[in-house]
DNA sequence: GGAAAGATTGTAAAGGTTTACAGTTTTAGC
DNA sequence: GCTAAAACTGTAAACCTTTACAATCTTTCC
């Protein structure tokens, strides 16, 4: 096995002189450094991260905690972190919590407190209180993206603002029965999404005066699936069916949009149907939506925690709570029109 | 710091005993774990991991690299391996392919090779021989998901085998015209399933004495808007457009199907999709195609990596070539029917 | 040319665990 | 009750870096 020490031997130095070299660090003559720098090429040597953890408490991993992969949003977000981190040379050690409640234990328990990680991402989450003690008791920044949290940085949109503003686009275009799909009360356990985007629903038709009928608001686990089957139910039902439909993912705009068609539907002249997201899907489909940048805004949030980490400043270890807005963006595209004389 | 020191003090015995009992090793007598596993809770105590990886030289964690994160074939086996590892104690890093080349040479050199995991799992991946080498230096078990990797332990279906049993099934409607879209170029510079698909196809046809017509074959990248655009081409071609149309995705197929329906053919009166993957949006759109249970297969692969870790075989930590042959199904669903007189 | 300041280098301790080996206690068998 | 074997326990070395501190060398300025 390759060590400094090898390396120090080759070159001629000692090894302190070695690890500066190494890590870019000053004081260190040019000579010196160059000879290091091939020592360590010829004897392709590799630094020891443990030790490296070890010796400094620094790991250069950062843990990221979400409740799925396998979903389109997540998936995304997690590219723009990882692309993000690796970029600063740091890793990403990954903790999935769809694995059921006492798995989910065990990841905030044992895993994430291994002082194994540097800083800790997580994804629409909504913690637990016991959660969110063990996690800052780690005295490690925290950053949640997509759906504050309390007491830590986080990165996320105006959930309440974009239910808003999509229920507004469609009133806007005339529409004055207007449905929505949101999650599941299974999901807003997990993350908060749902809820806070309802409550922009609501409050934009408090807004404009609307009626509510309880009809429209149909709950659906944020599949293409799930979509289909509410909207189904919503638009079959001959007595109060909506014009409009707002929903709370893009994949469960899909879901609508097609099973508006299926019911014979014409999609927008008879039905209106806005997503959120921004789906990459949805150009495809001519879906409207809110569009929130997901990768970039996983990016975003990576490079957040870095700043933290690589900061001097100590206070800005510590957790305070902080709220970054992130940008939305209305995407309008061929699924919502003015609503036409019944 | 409450580091195993003072775990020991506190339970009145050695730091060699407080590691054995907390790693549930062999003697230790039941009183002294008792004490330790009181005095440890007592503390809150949390073993370091970089110090325990110094020591053992096992880090407990398996790098996974994967050319795309966003894309549901790599999320899903990417769900299913960090549901499996974690199960069995081990974390997950991630290194992702999808930033361009310096940045692929980057992940197989600096990262990959820093002593931090205990073994690589590659999806999808055509390894160069140099990143291959590289690998194979790090004397750590290497296992290959979606695709063989020579002198590597592989878990693959049999894409070739698929692709043929994708055809056949057309042939077997009556299908005599049959057209593919299969990957770009760029795309089989990092994986080896279009190209093996694709041939699976070809000797299908010749195998059925069919013709095989250039415009039949067309190339996308995976994507649901890349199988649409090459799909419509395909289609709207009138000298020569197929009956039927085998897909290398699902997602390529989900297009093919919407282009067919945008020209006016009906799916499957007119004409026949079948894809390959098993999305869960299949069942969805009907689309029949080749299941090859993803996220299972990513469970699998990475309980092969662990039976490997800790098997007691030296021998097994070498990488000897070996090749696993993962189940396909043939899933008929409504996009494909006999072929009716034109 | 010499002194002071600054840059470079080396020595050695520290970081927190595991485990080989040696030493001690307990158990079992007669 | 004694002995041999088995079970348990403790000491200390090893794992491989980084970095504080001290020591040395180089430069600069009069």
């Amino acid at each position: 096995m390759v060590g400094i020490v090898e390396v120090a031997e080759r070159a001629g130095v000692s090894t302190a002189t070695v690890s500066r070299a190494l890590n870019g660090k000053a004081h260190v003559s040019a000579r010196a450094r160059e000879k290091v720098l091939k020592a360590a090429a010829d004897l392709g040597y590799v630094a020891s991260s443990s030790a490296y953890t070890l010796a400094t408490g620094r790991s250069k991993n950062i843990g990221v905690v979400l409740p799925f992969i396998d979903r389109w949003f997540f998936s995304a977000v997690l590219e723009g972190i990882v692309n993000a981190l690796v970029a600063r040379g740091y890793d990403v050690t990954l903790y999935n919590l769809s694995g059921g409640a006492s798995h989910r234990q065990r990841v905030f328990q044992d895993l994430v407190l291994r002082k194994r990680v540097d800083g800790v991402l997580t994804v629409a989450l909504k913690l637990s209180e016991n959660e969110l003690k063990n996690l800052t008791e780690l005295q490690k920044p925290i950053v949640g993206i997509g759906g504050p949290i309390p007491g830590a940085r986080s990165l996320t949109i105006d959930d309440e603002g974009a239910g808003r503003l999509a229920t507004q686009h469609l009133i806007s275009l005339g529409h004055t029965e207007i449905g929505m799909i949101s999650g599941t009360p299974a999901t807003e356990m997990d993350f908060h999404q749902p809820y806070l985007r309802k409550t922009g629903y609501h409050e934009a038709l408090l807004d404009a005066n609307l009626d509510f009928h309880p009809q429209w608001m149909a709950e659906a686990d944020f599949t293409i699936a799930g979509g289909y089957h509410a909207a189904k139910q919503m638009l079959g039902n001959p007595a109060n069916a909506p014009t409009a439909i707002f929903c709370a993912s893009d994949e469960m705009g899909f879901g609508a949009i097609q099973a508006a068609r299926d019911l014979g539907y014409r999609v927008p002249q008879d039905i209106s149907v806005i997503g959120m997201d921004g789906h990459p899907m949805g150009q495809f489909y001519g879906l409207s939506t809110i569009d929130q940048t997901t990768g970039e805004q996983g990016a975003k949030g990576a490079n957040m925690i870095i700043d933290i980490l690589e900061s001097d400043d100590e206070k800005q270890l510590r957790n305070f709570e902080q709220l970054n807005i992130w940008p939305i963006d209305l995407l309008v595209r061929s699924s919502t029109a003015r609503r036409s004389a019944k």
